[in-house]
DNA sequence: ATGTGC
């Protein structure tokens, strides 16, 4: 067994099985950690991850180490699969730290139909839930809305989709945070990001975002499944999309802002894109509540469409909505910087954990676990490719101790899209997924297909392996594709 | 990811 490995003149010195530490060396203000197989680390060490993560311990702040999770690759500044934890009161917020798609995320609905009832009749699944959930680039949403709506969506979050018809009391209990980040600050939100956001309420948006319509094909742990409402054959639905352009805007903004107000910390940092503001600024607090509004927005346009794949249901197999037992799992946030008090060294400090490309983890017992699950831990949700299906894990044991309550997000890329597209061709990945998987896929573009093809991605099963072994998320059930609309 | 930008 190797003890140390170098990819790019940057060594990793093995801690355990599938821990890998970099050394605080020169300006670095704490060592850094990767979570990986060797395989997976030979990926992530392909690209500039590593150089990204060394170049994240510069952060003023930042607090044991920076981490790197097993799905890890390059990102603006930051790993995407990137977690730095940065105290709030000496040390830092990066927009770069949180990414572009504020809260992206992914949701998982449970339905009471089994695979049995659903097959035969994809294709008219797929081509309703087409119909009525707007994706692509442009598009528009569901909701057409005006300024105040949008300012209302950004204050209250999935109560406002309560108040407005598009969630049940349910749904906010089984969100994070109850769907509503109270430290939202829309007065901090752009004109430009609002405008973008009117006509995006509910919207799927480009890229990796996609609904699936999956089927449970294996457990794992059955008390927590059991607690999770999962059962082999049972159908469920998977949306994956964040804050489109509002959120986006945003990090555009809060990035040049902070830039141009604190050049002397940006000096400081190996990489303009890391540009941080300093905990207690006014640009932190200002991008603080704007980067909340976002994670508002984001959910209520998860619950906008979830309302539509609701109707499709509805109408497709005739029954109601609450007939079909359609109840929201659980909905995670992929980008995020959220105040988290952890005990660091036996003492509570309150931390800006930035979470990009990253999934909160809580294990059992955490306040902020919603009731449901407090005795089990927290629902993740780790979605696959098209052709190889997605993950249900729960917060674990370790999580706290090693990840500041952190784990994977999906496969994570090995490919880039541009390389996608050379690779393969929309139309003969689509029919193959129909031909050999039973697998149903209706898109706005080709060019999503090629680049969303199951070749793109990691092995998401050794990703889930890893997160399983170091005890920061449990495998608890595994999904299969039955259909699936992308932009 | 993104009305794919200085």
């Amino acid at each position: 067994m190797t003890d140390t490995v170098e990819y790019n003149g940057i060594t990793l010195h093995k801690q355990s099985e599938y821990v890998w530490e970099i050394t605080q060396t020169g300006e670095m203000r704490s060592p850094a950690r990767v979570f990986a197989s060797e395989k997976l680390l030979s990926e992530i060490g392909d690209d500039d991850t590593l150089q990204q993560l060394v170049n994240a311990t510069h952060l003023p702040g930042i607090t044991k180490y920076a981490i790197c999770m097993p799905d890890g690759h390059q990102g603006y500044g930051f790993p995407v699969g990137g977690v730095g934890a940065m105290d709030t009161t000496d040390g830092c917020i990066s927009p770069g730290a949180v990414g572009f798609d504020i809260n992206c995320g992914v949701r998982m609905m449970r339905t009471n139909l089994s695979y049995s009832d659903v097959e035969g009749r994809e294709k008219a699944l797929v081509n309703r839930l087409f119909e009525t959930i707007p994706s692509g680039l442009g598009g528009g949403g569901v909701i057409s809305g005006d300024r105040k709506t949008v300012e209302a969506i950004l204050t209250d979050g999935m109560k406002w989709a309560l108040a407005n018809g598009y969630a049940t009391p349910d749904d906010l209990s089984h969100c994070e945070d109850g769907g509503w980040r109270p430290d939202a600050a829309p007065e901090h939100v752009s004109e430009k990001a609002k405008n973008r956001g009117e006509k995006q309420i509910g919207s799927l948006g480009s890229g990796n975002h996609f609904l699936e319509v999956q089927r449970v094909t294996d457990i794992y742990r059955d008390d927590v499944a059991a607690a999770f409402g999962l059962q082999p054959e049972q159908i469920v639905v998977l949306i994956h999309c964040g804050s489109r352009g509002l959120g986006h805007q945003i990090c555009s903004d809060y990035v040049r802002k902070i830039e141009k107000g604190h050049p002397e910390l940006l000096a400081a940092l190996p990489d303009k894109e890391l540009a941080a503001a300093p905990a207690g600024s006014e640009l932190a607090t200002a991008y603080y509540g704007a980067m909340c509004a976002a994670i508002n927005f984001a959910w209520v346009n998860r619950q906008v469409i979830m309302h539509q794949t609701r109707q499709v249901f509805a109408e497709i197999f005739d029954q109601s909505p609450q007939a079909l037992e359609m109840e929201l799992l659980y909905d995670v946030a992929h980008n995020i910087a959220k105040k988290e008090v952890h005990t660091v060294n036996g003492r509570d400090r309150e931390l800006y954990v930035h979470r990009k490309g990253a999934t909160r983890a809580f294990p059992a017992g955490r306040k902020e676990v919603p009731e449901a699950y407090r005795t089990v831990g927290q629902p993740i949700i780790i979605p696959g490719s098209m052709g190889t299906g997605s993950y249900i894990l729960r917060g674990g044991e370790n999580s706290l101790a090693l990840s500041f309550g952190s784990t994977a997000h999906g496969a994570g890329r090995v490919m880039s899209r541009t390389q996608a597209k050379k690779q393969f061709w929309g139309e003969t990945v689509r029919d193959e997924l129909e031909e050999t998987q039973h697998v149903y896929v209706k898109a706005q573009s080709g060019a999503t297909v090629a680049e969303e093809a199951p070749g793109v991605y990691k092995d998401v099963d050794e990703v889930v392996r890893v997160s399983d072994a170091l005890g920061i998320g449990d495998t608890v059930a595994r999904t299969f594709p039955v259909c699936n609309i992308k932009g």
